[in-house]
DNA sequence: TTACTTCCACAACCAAGAGTTGTTTCTGGT
DNA sequence: ACCAGAAACAACTCTTGGTTGTGGAAGTAA
């Protein structure tokens, strides 16, 4: 029992003639007569009475004509509620305050009609947002996932990278300098707590400390933004590692310093996931306003090897 | 949208397994892999999450399922509304007084759970019924249709001989005569009122007169059954011709003698109509019930030529 | 009647689809 | 490292649904 099969019987019930139904479908009278005829035969009984004049149902047509009816519009329901953009777009961010968020946030609102949703899943590292990306729960995700791990059945774009600057307070030899290069950080402390090991971001800041010879400390526990702003705040030796968009709320009320890397800019690529052949139109629309209208990247910049290329 | 597709995904999406499903469904679990790919395609989502252990519904796929259960549900309704012996059989007979009528009705005292209704077609003659019959107006319908005229599409079952009686009133030189034969019947006046012409009936008495040298008289106008009763009761030479299993209420009231024929017996051929290959239960139990259990035809019949073969 | 038109069914053909078996890949458990 | 389970992929066959061309039945007009 076809769909298509229904659409025709409709189609000659309400026209009365199998030509004319065939130009509305676009098919030809012959393959009209074939699907009736099919049609009929599943049934076993005859839907249409032929005359030369036309064809109109015969009585088991008419009771057989709404119920045929009814399945096109459950089958239209049906199709309806999984149309790709029926729902709105599922988005993963590592956390909410880190650039990606930031830009789909303004992506929302320059695209108000556009329907998504922000969440941050509880994972442990990219490889599992990708299969939770695989399994649908999310639709993407920003993540930093190295090339050689991307699973089957899902792309990878690279759509945002997001320079590094240097967060200290106001003691900090460096605290006025307008900028710095990785190579002078070399014998500074950079502190950057809560790095959880397993995790793209540590593998991240592994690969950057080693690239070059920085001491990033990742001991000790993680109380929160605000705890290691009070912390660099009164700390004359301690800085950590912020992403140019991320946006942490009280900088200014502790005179904490954003010094930008320069000479090369190491940056934090930012790459989407989604599921290959994916077709929200949420997604695809996100994807372009990265790609046209997201923060340039500044020349010279420096990422881990393992990452997507652009 | 093939329901075949649907009702696979349900039956993955309920055992969690392709194998599991494949088995049920009596297919390949290839065929149900490539169902499901083509049915994800045909959305454009994808429905089920595959695992090693299994699969199961992705958020899409647990948002299409009951949608899915619900056309299968209408579809089913659909098929039901018209399954051959939903609906009572709907047998015509020319009236309800003649032999047809009476056996039909022996069967459905015999069946009581065969649904049926006897309807009678104000139609002009058997060509007309068969038309009927064609439509789906009634799905049977008891005629003497000449077998040169059978439409195609219409099947054609002689089932019943009604061998014919002569009925006279105690006045009648043949009223105390056991049997008679037609050639007997050369000279006297037999009176038929209400013949209309172009019906088939009216072709079976023009060939019965020819046969036989008879005069059959269906001059006046036909007052009804109880009209012909009183007058043939009053009369010492008129007679008339009725089936041998017709319901006349009231011959005995009037003193009326059924005189069989014979040598040959002439019979009305009752010939069952019916679109071919319908496959009404109730069609095929009325057929095989009136070719076994019937009433036995005597030897040496005459009928006319023209009617179809048993 | 005879031609002509309309309407649908049938026949032959062709390409796409749906089924099969055999094989491969992936993943998780031992 | 190996093995077992699950689903996808590949190659093939055969059915199906589409096409064009044609034919038959019924109404219509000359």
């Amino acid at each position: 029992m076809d769909a298509e099969a229904l659409r025709t019987f409709v189609t000659v019930a309400e026209t009365g003639h199998f030509q004319a139904a065939a130009d509305e479908l676009g098919i030809s009278q012959q393959a009209v007569s074939k699907r009736i005829a099919a049609l009929e035969r599943h049934l076993g009984v005859m839907l249409l009475v032929r005359t030369s004049r036309g064809s109109r149902p015969s009585p088991d047509g008419q009771v057989f004509l709404p119920h045929a009816k009814k399945v096109l519009a459950v089958v239209e329901q049906a199709e309806q509620a999984v149309r790709p953009g029926s729902r709105p777009l599922r988005v993963d961010v590592l956390n909410r305050r880190i650039s990606p968020a930031q830009a789909v946030h303004r992506f929302y609102r320059s695209h108000p009609d556009m329907e998504l949703d922000v969440v941050t899943l509880s994972t442990e590292n990219a490889a599992q947002a990708a299969h939770a990306v695989l399994e649908g729960t999310v639709d993407a995700s920003f993540r930093a996932l190295p090339a050689d791990q991307v699973p089957a059945g899902i792309s990878v774009e690279r759509l945002m990278d997001a320079p590094l600057e240097l967060l200290v307070g106001p003691g900090h030899p460096l605290a006025d300098a307008p900028h710095v290069s990785p190579a002078e950080l070399a014998g500074h402390r950079i502190w950057i707590p809560g790095i959880m090991p397993g995790t793209e971001w540590a593998a991240f800041y592994r690969t950057l400390s080693e690239a070059f010879g920085l001491s990033i400390d990742a001991l000790g526990p993680d109380f929160g933004p605000e705890a290691l702003m009070d912390t660099l705040a009164e700390s004359a030796s301690l800085a950590t590692l912020v992403g140019s968009g991320d946006r942490y709320l009280w900088p200014q009320a502790h005179d904490l310093r954003r010094i930008p890397l320069r000479a090369p800019t190491p940056v934090y690529p930012h790459v989407l996931l989604f599921r290959s052949g994916d077709q929200h139109p949420v997604l695809t629309g996100l994807r372009d306003y990265l790609r046209t209208a997201g923060p340039r990247t500044p020349h010279d910049v420096w990422a881990p090897e393992w990452v997507e290329a652009a």
